[in-house]
DNA sequence: ACTAAACCGTGAAGCTGTAGACGGGTCAAT
DNA sequence: ATTGACCCGTCTACAGCTTCACGGTTTAGT
């Protein structure tokens, strides 16, 4: 049996942070001492190693809460979560141009502030790339973040609708269609 | 002069938040009308831009008052805030491993949102780059595009630090230091 | 002149997950 | 029995808003 604050120690957690998951019904003591102390006992400690997982995956309280209710089955909510970390993954990056911007305006630099398809390109031939080597390269990254694909394309400049044709092509093998480089 | 809604409409916030704003001292009205109606000048408006785009950058509200109070010269905010947004988007993509692996462990393979460092190294030697391309590739970039270079690296995950390391290991035609690939 | 809708102000409470303060209980050693 | 160190439970606060409630104001329409 534990009380909270080894239990806490035992996670790398704060002694409040157990005494909100009790709050919240998320993990509650199997006991209480005459004094009224929380005891944890061998099965609290399993539960609270699930918890400590799901939260580092992001999960909220509620989330995790279901996926402890609902056994293991539940991969919707872990596929949710997985989206909404894309999303906000790209909202960062999206502050990061922003600020980019703004120290650049400061201190008046010329450079460009974020690469196009004719520049990356360059680049990549710059590197040794031919034509059959950025299919390839195209291909890999469909298969691998096709969403990422997306969004790193749309940073090139690329509009919605060339972006989904390569990704098509991508997908493809680049068998067809008059998409040349990049 | 504008009236609370009518402003909050103009920049797509709610009238809450330029209330909460009034509170905080960060964007107080000109002036009132006779029965106590926030009534904003265009001054304010101006005033507001630069808020919003600051907040879009994901200031906080205190570190916005601070540059706003500081007329330009405040980069060191700015750079504090890039700072850790590089250290939010490598959380995100480590939660991004954590999840996939539980997803991978309950069932078939699922695929990131966005890629790091190995992914985007594993994509250009699927490519058929060697660590000699990918030397040119980063010097390419780094000549042509700083910035770009600096930003692209901080997408990846990969701390200011090292960032900074890569970018002078690349500036230098990749002559010394341990830096082994991306 | 009057009414209804749409606006305004203030104030309080709620949200998430955690940190810290407070006063009092427990425990080993004296 | 008593000191001191440490632990406990409970309560409050934080960002950055949003929502709600209550009551006054303006405005359009009749």
């Amino acid at each position: 049996m534990y009380r909270v604050s080894q239990l806490a120690a035992k996670f790398g957690l704060s002694r409040s942070t157990l005494i909100y998951y009790d709050q919240e019904g998320l993990l509650s003591p199997s006991g209480r001492s005459g004094a009224g102390y929380r005891l944890y006992s061998e099965r609290d400690l399993e539960r609270l190693a699930a918890i400590v997982s799901f939260r580092k995956a992001g999960l909220s309280i509620e989330e995790t809460r279901v996926l402890l209710a609902s056994g293991e089955g539940e991969q919707s909510v872990l596929r949710k979560r997985l989206a909404v970390i894309g999303d906000q993954i790209r909202a960062l990056q999206a502050q990061q141009h922003l600020l980019a911007r703004m120290l650049r305006v400061q201190s008046g630099g010329e450079l460009p502030e974020s690469v196009d398809k004719e520049t990356w390109v360059a680049m990549l031939r710059a590197a040794g790339m031919d034509d059959e080597a950025m299919e390839t390269w195209h291909a890999e990254f469909e298969r691998r973040a096709p969403q990422a694909h997306h969004s790193f394309l749309l940073s090139l400049g690329i509009g919605e609708q060339e972006a989904q044709a390569i990704r098509a092509w991508s997908a493809a093998g680049g068998k067809e269609g008059a998409v040349r480089e990049g």
